[in-house]
DNA sequence: ACCTGAACACCGTTCAAGT
DNA sequence: ACCTGAACACCGTTCAAGT
């Protein structure tokens, strides 16, 4: 990549990060090349979809994120990091209002440029819920598509001003019904403060 | 009302609903006007915003939602009653897709055309809800807005073409854990098939 | 009273030119 | 190679005319 071009592709996403985290994934991609200073044009070319750009605002976190469920693998609870990581999966979709949606339907769409990613971070869960129902803590009927469906669910709900300061009560209610009763009630994880 | 203008309304809202039902409610409201033969213009003094249009063709089916929670509070077993009415309450949002979306912000919005809809629609869940706790079968640490929030979640994943085949068992997980554990084991309410 | 088109400021898509 | 503005077809909002 040219200097120049390295430099405005920086600054977009730079800014796009501070503009979507403010408006949600619906934000005018114009007024984010406005108030990067680039062309407009210039933005459809590094980001010729608006999946494109959100899979790069949220490539460094993702990996983050899927390295935090291989370390919980190791660890000694199965369903204890189930639920950590579950955690750390709400928070990551928090941060861009109307993201999980985007997620959801580029889980089904290959051709969305953030399919891979939405792939990873399923698989990701899913290792950590077989785990758990190999220990038989987890509920047996579910699935890497169900964990998906929950974290989007319980992110839809973070999204609503109205619901957001619920969401830990929220969490802890969905979270809970993973597993199979009992398994959990002594796992602090799962309290809400 | 005028009977051409009575006319124009009905045809407006018959067309709106085919046109919702299919493509959700961010469906172009111009697209609307035009399918029905109506100036565009028209549309808008009947429905001056878009929530104005979704109450309306919300309206009839949100009373009898309203009018069956009336009734299954008189019902023997507060749980069953409960759970049905939320297996009703998540088939009324399935109908338009995005439509939790714009009821969760309705419901903090004081101007909005759908706010009193959602008020109702919360209040006869808390009913339902309270019974249930009074019972001792519903947690008490939930109140009817976590209750909207859960309905709304399960009308999400019903909206994603990608989990809509997983919503009948994921009801069961999210409505049972409302629940206090074992009260509703002998429901079959509950059971996915 | 009610209906209607048109002007307006936005959006994302596409493309022909610039350096 | 990369950047850029402009034309295009849409959207919802507003308003001045029509019957």
């Amino acid at each position: 990549m040219r200097a120049d071009a390295k430099q405005n592709y920086e600054q977009l996403l730079l800014v796009a990060h501070e503009v979507v985290a403010e408006q949600g994934v619906e934000a005018s991609l114009r007024d984010i090349a406005r108030r990067a200073n680039v062309g407009w044009a210039t933005l459809l070319r590094h980001f010729p979809t608006r999946e494109a750009l959100l899979d790069d605002l949220l490539k460094e976190r993702l990996h983050t994120l899927t390295l935090s469920a291989s370390m919980l693998e190791a660890s000694e609870s199965p369903s204890q990091a189930l639920v950590i990581w579950l955690r750390q999966a709400v928070a990551f979709v928090d941060v861009y209002s109307g993201i999980v949606t985007m997620m959801a339907s580029s889980l089904s769409d290959t051709e969305s440029a953030l399919h891979s990613s939405c792939v990873e971070l399923r698989k990701a869960g899913a290792r950590l819920l077989e785990r758990a129902q190999l220990a038989k803590v987890a509920r047996n009927d579910l699935n890497g598509e169900d964990l998906f469906a929950l974290i989007g669910a319980l992110g839809w709900i973070g999204d609503q001003s109205h619901f957001a300061h619920r969401s830990n009560l929220l969490f802890s209610v969905v979270a809970g019904a993973i597993f199979i009763d009992g398994a959990v009630a002594d796992h602090p994880a799962l309290s809400d403060t």
